[in-house]
DNA sequence: GCATGGTAGGCAAACGATTATCTACTCGTC
DNA sequence: GACGAGTAGATAATCGTTTGCCTACCATGC
C-alpha cells in the first residue's frame, strides 16, 4: 500500500498534448502546431478556437521538459555564487533575476562557498539540466564552461567568458580623491581576501591612483585582510594591531562596508572619534552603511544593476549575438558621516 | 553563416548513452543498467569497468531532461517568495538551500513581489517544470498547489500545506518580558504591514501577552505600518508623529529591526537619547542589528534554521511521509543597547 | 477526364534516458 | 545429446513534445 508523491496529490498526472488531442478528435501534432502558432501550416480558424478551448478548459501546460529534451530552448540558467545569505550576492542576484524573470527564463541557484570542486560539480550538473547559459558571481572559474558565460566581479580574462565589472580605477579615484580633497595624506589601507574575486584588481587600482596622487603607500600601515567572513570582525583586528603599533595616520580606507564597521568600533573602543580622529571610509555601500554610526562615507557599487547588465550580456550571448568582453559599470561616491577634513596641525 | 550558441560553444553537444553505447559496442540499455547499478542484472565485471571507464574518459553526464521526462524524479524543487535581495527572505532561503543541495536537489527561485497573479502563474510554470515541491516563504497562496508544499511564514492553514512559523506567542513573551522587567509601562507598539504573512499573528500575540501582563495598549500609542518596504523609512513617520502628538512613552516595540532602526533615528532627530529616554525593541535580529548604534536588542527569528526545518519537512513530504501540519522553531531574546531600566520617576 | 494545387491534418521520427521482456549462448548434468 | 539454468546482453516501449514529410480530399481549369 504505497503511494508516490506524484498519486498522492493532486489529480494525477496532468493533462499531456495526446490527452488533449483525444479528446478533440485531433492529432497530437495538429495540436501542438495550434497551440504553438506554427507558421506553414493550414488548419481553419474554428479548429483552432476549439483547440484553445479544450486547452484552456484542461488547463494544459506544456511540459517544459519534453520540450527542452526535444533540443528547444530550456529557457534555464544556471546561477553560481558563494552565498545565498549575504548581502552583496544577493542584491547581484536580485537584479538579474529581474532580467531574467522578464524574459522567460527560469534559473538555478547553486552555492560553492569557494570551493573549487564544489564549482566544478555544479556547473557540470546544471549542464546535465540543461542550462543554456551560466551567471557566475565572485567566483573563481577553473576553466571555461559548457555553455554562454558571464562573470559578475570575475578574477579575469577567460576564453569565452564576458565580465561584469565595477571600474575600479575610477572607484579608487572616487575615495582616494575624496580623502585627498579632505587634506588626509596618511592614509591606512586595507587589503581584501584573496578568495574574493576582485580584491586583486582593486587593490592594484587603489595603488596605482595613490601613486598618481603623489600619496605614498606604506606597507605599515596596509592592512591585509585574509578572513572569509561577512562580520565586521573582519576589520577590527587589523586596526587594533596599527593602534598598539602606534602608527600615524588619519584615514582608513577599507575594502568594505563591513570591514569599515569593524574599524569605526575598533577605532571607537581605542577611544578614538570617527570622523573628529580619524576618517573611515567604506565600499559597496551595502544598507548597514547607512544605518551604521557615524553613517558610513563609502564607495557604492551599483549591485542591482551588475546584475541586470550580466543577464542581459548572456541573454545576449545565447541568442548568439557579440557582446562585449568587458563591461564596467560606474562606481559613485556616497558622502555621509564618517569622513571629515583633516584636523589642522 | 549563422552558428547557433549551440554549435559555437564547447564540444558540441554532451555524449550520450547510445554515443557511449555505440562507442563500447554495447545497447544503450546495458550501459544504463550499468551506470545506474540496476539490481537484478548478470553483467560481469570486466564489461562493468570497461563501461564505467569510458563513462569517466567521455566525461558522460546523463541527461536530467530525459530522465525527468522517463517519469523519474526530476530532484527540483520551487521556491517563491516576495524578493530576492532582502535579508529576511535570503537568510531562509539560504538555510534551506543547504539542505537541498546536501540531498542532490536543485530548485528555481520565483520573486513574485507580493504580486497575487505572480505567484498563480510562476507556481503553473514550476510546475511544467516538473518540481517536486514547492517552498514559499512569507507567501499568501490562493489555494493549494499541485505538489507538496512547506511554508515558512505563511499566513495560515490550508488542505496539504505545512507551516514553518515562529513561536510567535514565546517572541511576544520574551520581547514584552524583556521591556516589563526592565520597568517599561508606557510601551508604543508597531503593527506590521498587512502584506507581510505573519504580521497578523504576530499582533495577536503581543496582544495576548500584554493582556497577561496588565499591560493596557492604547490605540493612541500603536503604529500602523502600510508600507512594503526594507528601508528604516517604515518606521521614521509613525514615531514622529507620535512625538508630535506629544505622547508619553518609554519605550518602543518595532514590527522588526530595519523599523527599529527608523524608530531610533526618529526618536534621535527628535533629541531623545536611546536608550537613555526611551528603549527601543527590534524583532528578526538581521546583521545591521548589531551594526546599529546603538546596538539594538531584538528578539531572533532563526532563518537559517527555519529554512532548513522547512526544507527537511519538504523532502520527507516529497518521500511520502506524514509531517506535521505546522512545525514552530523558537525565538531568542538578545539584549543589547538600545533597552534600559525605565528611568525612575 | 485528368493534372494541378491548395487545404486539413495524420504519421512517425526524433530528443535521451529507463526498464520489462526477450534471445542467444554456455555450462553442467542425467 | 537433450534439457534446464544461468549468463550476457539486445530490443523495444515509454515519457511528452516538436516537426519534416506524407496523404487524403476537394475544387478548379483545360
Amino acid at each position: 500500500m504505497r503511494k508516490t508523491a506524484k498519486t498522492s496529490k493532486g489529480t494525477g498526472r496532468p493533462v499531456s498534448l495526446k490527452i488533449l488531442a483525444e479528446y478533440l478528435g485531433l492529432s497530437a501534432g495538429t495540436v501542438s502546431f495550434v497551440l504553438n502558432n506554427a507558421p506553414n501550416r493550414s488548419i481553419p480558424e474554428p479548429t483552432r478556437e476549439r483547440v484553445r478551448e479544450a486547452a484552456k478548459k484542461f488547463g494544459y501546460q506544456p511540459s517544459q521538459i519534453a520540450r527542452s529534451l526535444q533540443g528547444q530552448r530550456t529557457q534555464t540558467i544556471g546561477i553560481l555564487l558563494p552565498e545565498l545569505g549575504d548581502g552583496y550576492h544577493s542584491q547581484v542576484l536580485s537584479g538579474a533575476a529581474d532580467v531574467l524573470t522578464r524574459d522567460g527564463y527560469f534559473f538555478f541557484t547553486a552555492h560553492h562557498r569557494h570551493c573549487k570542486e564544489l564549482v566544478a560539480k555544479y556547473s557540470g550538473l546544471l549542464h546535465a539540466r540543461g542550462v543554456e547559459g551560466f551567471l557566475v558571481i565572485d567566483t573563481h572559474l577553473q576553466g571555461s564552461l559548457p555553455s554562454p558565460t558571464v562573470a559578475v566581479a570575475g578574477h579575469g580574462v577567460m576564453a569565452g567568458v564576458s565580465n561584469v565589472v565595477l571600474d575600479h580605477e575610477r572607484a579608487a579615484e572616487l575615495a582616494l580623491g575624496h580623502l585627498y580633497k579632505l587634506g588626509h595624506r596618511q592614509i591606512a589601507y586595507m587589503r581584501g581576501p584573496s578568495l574574493s574575486a576582485d580584491s586583486e584588481s582593486r587593490w592594484r587600482s587603489t595603488m596605482r591612483v595613490a601613486r598618481s596622487l603623489g600619496l605614498r603607500v606604506s606597507p605599515r600601515l596596509t592592512i591585509g585582510l585574509d578572513k572569509d567572513t561577512t562580520s565586521p570582525e573582519l576589520g577590527y583586528p587589523g586596526v587594533q594591531q596599527l593602534l598598539q603599533q602606534r602608527r600615524k595616520f588619519t584615514a582608513v580606507l577599507c575594502f568594505n562596508d563591513v570591514s569599515a564597521i569593524g574599524t569605526v568600533r575598533a577605532l571607537h573602543d581605542a577611544g578614538l572619534k570617527v570622523p573628529a580622529d580619524v576618517s573611515v571610509m567604506g565600499f559597496d555601500d551595502v544598507p548597514a552603511a547607512e544605518y551604521n554610526t557615524p553613517r558610513l562615507t563609502t564607495i557604492r557599487q551599483p549591485l542591482q544593476e551588475m546584475g541586470h547588465v550580466a543577464a542581459e550580456m548572456l541573454l545576449k550571448k545565447i541568442d548568439g549575438a557579440k557582446v562585449a568582453k568587458i563591461q564596467r559599470v560606474n562606481p559613485e561616491l556616497v558622502v555621509r558621516e564618517s569622513t571629515r577634513k583633516v584636523r589642522p596641525g
